[in-house]
RNA sequence: GGGGGCGUGGUGAAGCCUGGAGUUCACGCCGGCCUGUCAAGCCGGAGAUCGCGAGUUCAAAUCUCGUCGUCCCCGCCA
């Protein structure tokens, strides 16, 4: 099923976040001469995507641009995508880049494009002979700034695809801010470019329309999530990055330690334990735009430097964490999409998400949901049925529909299964005249047949997919080939879920316990938890959008007695649970308030909301699979003075295998 | 750790299955022509270790093996 998901919503959706968007809260006018200073006007439009940065602090001099070296109106009035017929007659100074230049061998037209937008800059020989050599020597993505006039376009020459398309400048003076080298590639949204390429070039991918609106839609969602949260009483807190490793979950990064030798440092996997003790510490409502960091493999969702949305409340259950959130889902969306989501969003739990979707992560954009069929072979003679029953196994199947797949692409399904982790597939075809075509329907009696059809409600031309595993995989396999047959391409429709009543534990394959949320999560009853851990609920729940994971929470264990009890059933000895979290756990010794929280994957979310296939596409400078930033050459070796700083030694075959690749990759 | 797709002038593709001279298309680049285009147009030109290394063959972009890179999937991601 589908090859990579279509990019038109870039250009085709509606209320999308695309450059277009900084015009429409237009106000501000030029006035004549276009002296009115930048940062005054920048005000009227802020918040479009085009403020450059203005008073961050950090030490930079106050006010505007006034606190910089060069005073913008001598290089800029005005910008480009904002100017419109109400500005004719205005002298203005616009800065920009070429995006392209039509050269007439007279008349020469630039599109001069700025964060905000693009408009036609025309020179005319007749009117400026000497301009020419200038304008002959423009190429694209010159960064130029031009002095003219705003003018209606000539009768019939207006365009109607361009924001600013009823007028034009009429330059009369050019200058080239700085040349550019011929690109590397052309900045559009046309061709698809080799990701390494456009990494290792990443300014310039990042100059594309489509990935300049998706900075614009990351800034507009982030602002949308801390003005909701902060009118909603929260306090944003920040944590530290450098903190202590917890070799549980997930692969730390080590960052090692100058100071104390032989220590190290890891990245946070999450804020999780310091915005519990935020609580213990009498925050009561906190949260952050956080950093995370985890040292696992790849996928076109994850990367292992990524972003959260973190939150938490004192005084806390689920409830409350999920009212506090959907106002700030909402209102992401409402930045991004323009849609008013309804809420509450719907609600599902745990078993019954597994049950009827075959995941914990349904997309419930669409149906084809998981049918038990276990009943209908209790008395079967076919053998790879009776024996999976017989091993308390689950057979189940789902409806794909009228698929119209070859038997090589049935062949293909049967493929996936076994990928998906099942030891076989059965596929029927529903003849016209009602039969079922299988491999398999001669080992099947009528009634089995008849069954199947029933309950599965088949239907003429209906390709029903069946398994009979343990449940675990025949969930799975069912849940995977379901996504494959039937997820929608894209997102244009959002639906969104909240699955709650997650168990507390989860069995390793080598029936192992361990945390299915985290450790930190408050079992339903902790003597259930205690006697029957594989079954235990616990108050933990995601969010879920169109079938991806956008976060989890859960209602935290406040004493410090349960967290033992849990630790324990872990498998965590009361020594080993001290050495590594003693320091949380005493925390929660000192009046700890009931508390629960959340984290939102805030790329995952806007990849989704711009109906992008992959978070590297909303994020600035992301990694490759391989966990390289080819702009950078990062990681990279170090010397050998900072290693013996460090007290670091490189083991001997790391060494020499190091050596053998010498030259590496080179920066500048 | 495993499975799969891809790798061809600066960019994107076709060529590969069925071996026969680096062949083709679009964009870009360089030069020329061109005064109303907007992905301008027309003419000309330059630009390639076909990712890398072995092997098979008279002959390899093409077949085989290995390797590197990239992307997707399974595992992994409390």
């Amino acid at each position: 099923m589908g090859g990579r998901s279509s990019r038109s919503g870039v250009e085709g959706g509606l209320g999308r976040i695309d450059r277009q968007v900084g015009q429409v809260s237009v106000q501000g006018r030029q006035s004549v001469g276009g002296r009115r200073r930048l940062h005054r006007r920048r005000r009227v439009v802020g918040g479009n995507g085009f403020d450059e940065g203005v008073g961050h602090g950090g030490g930079e001099q106050g006010t505007g641009r006034g606190g910089r070296g060069v005073d913008e109106a001598t290089l800029r009035t005005a910008h480009a995508g904002l100017l419109s017929s109400e500005d004719i007659g205005n002298q203005v100074r616009v800065a920009g880049w070429v995006a392209t230049r039509r050269d007439h061998g007279g008349v020469l037209f630039v599109d001069l494009r700025d964060a905000s937008g693009i408009v036609q800059v025309v020179i005319n020989p007749e009117e400026q002979p000497d301009l020419d050599d200038v304008t002959h020597a423009l190429r694209d993505e010159f960064c130029i700034s031009v002095l003219g006039s705003v003018r209606a376009r000539p009768e019939g020459t207006i365009n109607p695809d361009l924001a600013t398309g009823e007028i034009e400048i009429g330059a009369s003076e050019i200058t080239v801010l700085s040349p550019a080298d011929p690109l590397p590639f052309q900045i559009d949204d046309r061709a698809d470019v080799d990701e390494m390429r456009r990494l290792e070039f990443r300014y310039l991918d990042l100059r594309r329309p489509r990935m300049a609106a998706n900075l614009l839609a990351r800034s507009r969602a982030l602002q949308a999530m801390r003005s909701t949260l902060a009118d909603d009483g929260f306090l944003e807190v920040e944590t530290p990055t450098l903190v202590k490793s917890t070799p549980e979950g997930a692969r730390d990064f080590l960052v090692p330690s100058r100071l104390r030798r032989g220590s190290f440092y890891a990245l946070p996997q999450s804020p999780q334990l310091f915005k519990q003790l935020l609580m213990v510490g009498g925050v009561e409502r906190y949260y952050q735009i956080a950093r995370c960091y985890r040292d696992e493999d790849f996928r076109s969702d994850r990367q292992v430097e990524f972003t959260q949305l973190d939150l938490e409340g004192a005084f806390w259950g689920q409830d409350q964490v999920l009212a506090a959130l959907e106002p700030v889902i909402a209102a992401v969306v409402k930045a991004l999409r323009g849609l008013d989501l309804e809420t509450p969003f719907p609600r599902m739990s745990h078993a019954d998400a597994l049950a009827r979707y075959g995941t914990d992560k349904p997309d419930i954009r669409f149906g084809m949901e998981l049918v038990e069929l276990s009943e209908v072979f209790s008395a079967t003679e076919f053998k790879a049925f009776s024996g999976a029953v017989e091993a308390g196994g689950l057979i189940a199947g789902i409806n794909g529909g009228g698929l119209g797949l070859s038997r090589a692409g049935l062949d293909g399904l049967v493929e996936r299964a076994q990928a998906l982790g099942a030891k076989g597939l059965v596929w029927m075809v529903v003849e016209d005249d009602g039969s079922l075509r299988s491999p398999v329907a001669k080992f099947l009696s009528d009634a089995e047949l008849g069954g199947i059809k029933e309950r599965l409600g088949a239907a003429v031309g209906d390709t029903l997919l069946i398994v009979a595993d343990s449940p675990p995989t025949t969930r799975a396999v069912l849940g995977g080939l379901r996504i494959d047959l039937g997820q929608p391409e894209g997102h244009d429709e959002l639906q969104f879920l909240w699955v709650t009543d997650f168990p507390v534990f989860e069995v390793t394959g080598e029936g192992r316990l361990v945390a299915a949320h985290h450790p930190f999560t408050a079992p339903v009853d902790v003597a259930e938890m205690e006697n029957h851990p594989e079954d235990a609920i616990s108050r933990a729940y995601d969010l879920v959008l169109n079938g991806t994971e956008l976060g989890s929470g859960s209602e935290r264990i406040h004493d410090p007695e349960t967290q033992a009890r849990v630790f324990r059933v872990l498998g965590i000895s009361d020594t080993e649970a001290k050495e590594r979290f003693g320091w949380f756990m005493r925390g929660l010794r000192y009046g700890t308030p009931p508390h629960a929280g959340f984290a939102v994957g805030i790329d995952r979310i806007i990849a989704i909301l711009q109906n992008e296939p992959n978070i590297r596409e909303v994020i600035p400078f992301p990694k490759t699979q391989t966990g390289l930033d080819p702009l950078t050459g990062t990681p990279g070796p170090v010397d050998d003075a900072q290693l013996a700083e460090l007290g670091i030694d490189l083991r001997p075959e790391v060494k020499a295998a190091l050596e053998e690749e010498a030259g590496g990759f080179e920066t500048e």
